[in-house]
DNA sequence: TTGAAAGCGCTAACAT
DNA sequence: ATGTTAGCGCTTTCAA
């Protein structure tokens, strides 16, 4: 191709790469990349300077916590020329391990995902072969990767706070997947509120333990079999809210009249029903945009080695499913 | 790191191809890629190969469909060794054509897209370098690509049949963006239908042209703004339903009951609301496997040269957002 | 089965 | 500003 346009490969890569070289140069280069439909080969050009314009994204799913978040990192990164590669595993521990050898063999520049204690192993790889690692949305302590969170206890207990302070007692908690740190953290900020209250922990008002739809249809089952029922749930993410909802509805329980319900996450079906869903909203597009800061302090250099902890504030959004109790109100 | 096993590079090359090799070599080996956590570059493995195991998706945004379909493609690739990697272009035609550029300089093995007419110049440069492109959703003709739609004209057709049925005579549509062929299709589905029972077509009941949420508010306001209003509704996609559902609930319509409401696109919110909404479901699982075999298909050289079409069926879920109209009942 | 060596397409250092 | 050349890490001949 150099041949063609009888000039030598160093100033075809020149130009290609933005030096300013001669008019006529210019445009015998121009003439010979249009006739052989010159394309550039990234391979070559990543093996040869070790760098990639690659950012690695890895996700369980597209629900919309995570496609939001994803929205704001695609548009931060693309501003500074960065590609983001997402790759959705959907929990599988092996499916992601492959993923992050392969995000690793490409030489990504970052890798950003959920903290996963199943691969521990190769985020410690990835980090050893200098690829920095950026955790988000759930932890996995003792690693050497930078991390950005939402203040999860802290949003928790506010949030059950309200709930007693519209006169509920007898408050029940679904939570998520008890191995990982967020529902942890969404269970300590219950656990926080009732304490602040005086209210004695009742283990019987705590189920789920499960991201799954049909187990926290199971378990708020359970819970509204107790001789005394909640008269308020806090579930641990939207979609075991979607169960409660579906409960309630076949048991024509009145949401918010009968029973008060508050959930993590701010999603548009909340919005959309009603009586609306009172929620935790996390602010996604923060959330994106302080991930995309720490991989790009990275990949410019400015990045200190000492891992950074960035935790971010949620609000509460008040609906019309958290009203006072019957016979309170 | 061949020096460290004392072996040849091509030895250790073979070795990592699944090629064997003496015992006492292979232990060497295996000693120097732990003592160097030797890790293999992808880079330079798919220059000399040419060939990469990567497929690329780009999607406008995550919403329920591309979500699902990209969920189906994942799974199926991924039994092939192949990786999917996703990019989301926000509909911005530039950004596309980068990502676009971008993964025909990366020699994925084939581009799975949308139809964007404002990129062909860059679908034909992919298919000119030998990488098979698969359309999906939304077709722009001529081009020389395979693609997998969903039969939007028959079924948006027995759709709206369905409202006639009920006994409706006007019926509205919001229609998508009318350059896409989805949106067309669509909507020339609601003209046969009419066409069919000998209603004339009324282009009053016609609105929205856009895919946007805002607009068909706008589209919902002026319709029921006619001295005669639609009594029923058929929306092009779920989103368009949405602002919809909105507007009845501001302007107290019952849904079904005062005005029935027909979305393509059956998505988790339809099916949660009360009353339900009665949708257009697209088999997004065998709109995921049609790709993938046509993908694998051109990876394994099965693929013929001339493109190919599949077409696929989708079905009518009833719920109670469909009613007789008013007073015929 | 293995070692030696060529070469994939590119960039960067060096020389001019 | 430009030509020349080495070499990135890998696979794949060709010989042995």
């Amino acid at each position: 191709m150099a041949r063609h346009a009888n000039v030598s490969v160093g100033t075809v890569s020149r130009y290609l790469n933005g030096i300013i070289i001669r008019q006529t140069k210019r445009e015998a280069i121009d003439k010979a990349i249009a006739a052989l439909h010159y394309n550039r080969n990234a391979a070559a050009k990543a093996m040869r300077t070790e760098r990639t314009n690659m950012v690695a994204l890895l996700v369980p799913d597209y629900d919309e916590f995570f496609a939001e978040v994803l929205a704001s990192l695609t548009r931060n990164l693309a501003d500074e020329g960065q590609v983001l590669l997402t790759h959705k595993h959907e929990g599988d521990p092996k499916t992601l391990a492959m993923a992050m050898e392969f995000f690793q063999n490409h030489r990504v520049n970052a890798v950003v995902t959920p903290g996963v204690s199943e691969v521990r192993t190769q985020v410690e790889a990835l980090v050893e072969h200098g690829i920095p690692v950026v955790f988000f949305n759930n932890d996995v302590p003792y690693l050497k990767v930078d991390r950005v969170f939402a203040r999860n206890r802290d949003i928790s207990r506010r949030a059950v706070r309200h709930l007693i302070d519209l006169g509920h007692r007898r408050i029940g908690h679904i939570s998520g997947g008890m191995r990982e740190t967020t529902a942890q953290d969404r269970q300590a900020g219950y656990s926080d509120a009732l304490r602040d209250a005086d209210i004695p922990l009742n283990p019987n008002y705590i189920a789920g333990a499960s991201w799954k739809r049909q187990d926290a249809y199971s378990a708020i089952e359970r819970l509204m079999q107790l001789d005394e029922p909640p008269t308020a749930i806090f579930t641990a993410t939207y979609v075991l809210a979607l169960a409660v909802i579906d409960y309630f509805r076949e048991h024509d329980i009145a949401l918010g009249k009968d029973v008060s319900l508050l959930s993590f996450d701010d999603v548009e079906i909340f919005r959309q029903m009603s009586p609306g869903v009172t929620a935790i909203a996390q602010p996604t597009t923060a959330i994106g945009q302080a991930i995309s800061e720490i991989v790009l302090g990275h990949i410019n250099g400015i990045q200190r080695i000492a891992p950074r902890t960035v935790t971010i504030d949620c609000s509460i959004i008040l609906r019309q499913s958290t009203r006072p109790p019957r016979g309170n109100g």
